[in-house]
DNA sequence: CCGGCTGTGAAAATCCTGTGAACGCAGGGA
DNA sequence: TCCCTGCGTTCACAGGATTTTCACAGCCGG
């Protein structure tokens, strides 16, 4: 958001995380170069703020940026004014005063707009520890060899590595995953953990990714393996005993210990 | 344009021809299923001339189409109604009395962001494997020999070309070849990959294509065909049995085996 | 030591895709 | 005008792949 009417700054400010959108608030034109490296969904600008380049600034950015929703809020404006911004690349045009929810509707409307045909939604690829988790191709790899992940574990691992470090709680993760309410007593997250802990301990045996935090949920985290948080007291270090070196041809005697946490 | 407003009709009507547009007009809502069938570029309407089902309608509308640019222009609204109407799907709202210049120039802004995702130069013929893809004639050839594809299965197949080495839903695929929104249950995409996957086979056996990825769409990537994965053990190496020695003048004892991929 | 919670393995229930074929439509010819 | 042919859409089935559900055993905390 690029203004300098404070009233207005801070009412729609308000509104605009209420609703949950991370906002950028300058009070002077920002280089286009900026702008492409904030990554925006949209672009809300008063011109009068731009001074004597308002049309030229908003030509540049339109012209740099076709992907960036683009929309004018400003005070009185005739209608070869609206016009003229509209057919430069501006995508919406609004009058002062305007209320916040309407400004909000609109900025809505313009970023669904360019999002649609055009599915960058799809984010950019995660990495963590060894493993790459790839949007784009539903599925995650250790080097080239993917985990086979099924679409659902796929999600499910997808949306544990996006809130990496966050534990979640298994109605939230159900919700999301699954997208609807879970009901009473179903253990289908607690299954789909276990599938994709296997399939990742397949692939990428030296690290944990997913912990458990006893009767909450999971948190995802990649950690070296067989690191063991130095205890109060630094007694019997009777290290873990290297069971495993590697020679692993039978499928299931793999003897994985889950540290399991205690609340937060 | 839907709208009984005359003066309004008329006005716009002639400032859109003169803009080089080709307007139809309607006093009524008119079904979906015919809107598909016009291939608009965007709509513009009252809703004070749909009665009751007025929100429903501009939903279903909205839903169907999302390519399509929708604008409501009518009389007083709050900010409510406006705010519904944008988070609905509409794509701009204007508030009557207004000039016909600035809903020119906003139409064309709704056309243009939708135009952006699919605005592709429909020039560039595509090579994958033993392939070329060829806009300009709506065909793919190997060597000399077409593959004798229609309209759609040259759509599909371009599109999945495009978008080599992506996974890309059957929603996204339906709703980029067919121009509307997939109806639940509609089978046409898999349909339509047989027939695809049939003529490749037929002009080029020795290249797998179209991959398919369970639970999620398809992929599209040329591979030389027979490759399989080397096993984790070198066990029975019982080769792949040379059972097709390319002598296959029967047309349906084809047996293609398609690899379906775990979502990646 | 007891009452939840979780990790497991496997069976049971669902869902998904490949296929072959029937339908309905529209254009071309006879 | 009627018939034939090519195309796109829909159906119903079969074989698999994936999800859910279960019953148990091992852990966690108190």
């Amino acid at each position: 958001m690029i203004d300098t009417d404070s009233g207005f700054v801070t009412v729609f400010n308000k509104r605009a995380e209420a609703a949950g959108w991370q906002l950028n608030r300058s009070a002077g034109p920002l280089p286009p170069r900026d702008l492409v490296a904030m990554k925006l969904n949209a672009l809300l600008v008063d011109p009068a703020v731009l001074g004597d380049e308002a049309w030229d600034y908003l030509e540049r950015i339109a012209a740099m940026l076709p992907e960036l929703g683009l929309v004018v809020c400003t005070g009185r404006s005739t209608v070869a004014q609206r016009v003229r911004g509209l057919r430069l690349g501006v995508d919406d045009w609004m009058t002062k005063p305007c209320h916040p929810e309407e400004v909000l509707a609109r900025l809505e409307a313009v970023a669904r707009r360019h999002d649609n045909g055009r599915r960058e939604a799809e984010g950019a690829p995660l990495s963590a520890g060894e493993l790459e988790i790839r949007p784009d191709r539903f599925q995650a790899f250790v080097g080239e060899e993917p985990l086979d992940l099924t679409r659902r574990e796929f999600e499910l691992l997808y949306l544990l590595a996006e809130e990496r470090g966050q534990v979640l709680e298994r109605e939230r993760i159900y919700q999301r995953v699954w997208g609807y309410a879970m009901a009473h007593g179903d253990r289908s997250v607690d299954v789909f953990v276990r599938k994709l802990r296997q399939k990742l301990e397949k692939r990428s045996p030296s690290w944990s990714y997913i912990h458990t935090h006893f009767g909450i949920g999971y948190r995802f985290e990649p950690e070296p393996a067989g690191i063991v948080k130095e205890e109060l007291r630094p007694a019997a270090p009777d290290a873990v005993a290297p069971e495993s070196t590697a020679t692993e041809p039978h499928p299931n005697s793999s003897q994985v210990v889950h540290k399991t946490f205690t609340a937060g």
